[in-house]
DNA sequence: GCAATAATAGACAACATGGTCTACTTTTAT
DNA sequence: ATAAAAGTAGACCATGTTGTCTATTATTGC
């Protein structure tokens, strides 16, 4: 990717994270990207692609960074638990690459465009798709069963996104931690 | 409320909940509701005034139709059982007054609107707020245990937003059964 | 060195936005 | 019956929106 698209990209990101995607312009993007509007148009033919250059974007920044915390801890059990303990890292602004937390792009995309815009709703839904296969991998370490196994992963998703919405709406920061002391009590049952 | 105002919160709601509030402009809403715009500005005098009452109303709507779910049931365990019931209903387009599941409205408009707009974040907070005292009134009823009250608190309305959200975003509309389940089985394990 | 490519600033088009205002009509209360 | 209140349609304003286009300047690859 190119230097200019980069910067674009990553500006466009900052910005629709920040403030919402209806409520950023093409014009505030590129003065803060220190581009001109053609270069922009140069490489997006579109606003709407341009959208979604920054969920992939961002889908590669969110997936590369949590799959650095996960690989920290031993498979399994450890490694479910460290998804917790990445949550509350990022709610309480220790993760730098992340940004300010304001909840999830994806959630938050999906929130302002339902499934209206396909290529937009795909791209949310496949990254959510990605982050369960991920915790798919760590249950199947340990969990034979097939229905235990699925009702774990189901659990671990759904309180995954319930911190992750409630630290946004409620703004309480401590919802990963809250999960993470749910998760501690199930996994230690399953002994 | 007048009928005027009371048509012109409706049609904004409808509206805005189907599309997202910054993707609807006054024009539409005057035109739904079948109203002039003096007649709009008259009620309210600005957008983020006609905000506030939709969420207002819809607080209104959703906490009456969950509050009478709940309450077909027994206090309790049996309620809280019933309010996933009834979230099961909701997204699969079994409850009228609500309209067709679009996620939730007050954690669309966080993501929307984030902490910018304070009165508007309040709002949302508070509606989140008053779920949460409902639940609390079921798991007082049976759990003295201080931790495990607060924690069985935290667990259901974690997986009651995680519900929501992976109903949205995934478009997985049995979202609410997975967490029904989850929740079937800690209730169990507390006997 | 020089032609091709990519960047620049910004004018411009066509339309949408929130909000105000005027001139007129209907509804309501007494 | 009449005066006050609340409604109507829609013109209008200033600004913002996405996207195009021109004319000019840097940056490339060969």
């Amino acid at each position: 990717m190119n230097d200019k698209k980069r910067s674009i990209v990553e500006s466009a990101l900052n910005l629709f994270y920040k403030k919402g995607i209806h409520a950023v312009g093409i014009n505030e993007i590129i003065t803060v990207a220190g581009v001109a509007k053609k270069t922009l148009y140069n490489h997006f033919k579109s606003k709407d692609e341009l959208i979604l250059a920054t969920l992939k974007y961002r889908d590669q920044l969110f997936m590369d960074w949590l799959t650095q915390q996960l690989n920290k801890a031993e498979l399994g059990k450890d490694a479910l638990l460290a998804l917790f303990e990445a949550l509350d890292d990022w709610f309480n602004g220790r993760v730098q690459g992340l940004g300010e937390f304001k909840g999830c792009y994806f959630i938050n995309t999906s929130a302002e465009y339902g499934h209206f815009n396909r290529q937009i709703y795909s791209a949310c839904k496949e990254h959510k798709d990605k982050i369960k296969a991920l915790v798919q991998v760590h249950v199947d370490s340990f969990e034979e069963n097939a229905q235990k196994n699925a009702l774990l992963v189901d659990t671990i998703c759904l309180l995954k996104e319930g911190a992750i919405t409630t630290a946004l709406v409620q703004r309480n920061l401590a919802s990963a931690q809250n999960a993470n002391a749910i998760v501690e009590n199930i996994l230690r049952f399953k002994r």
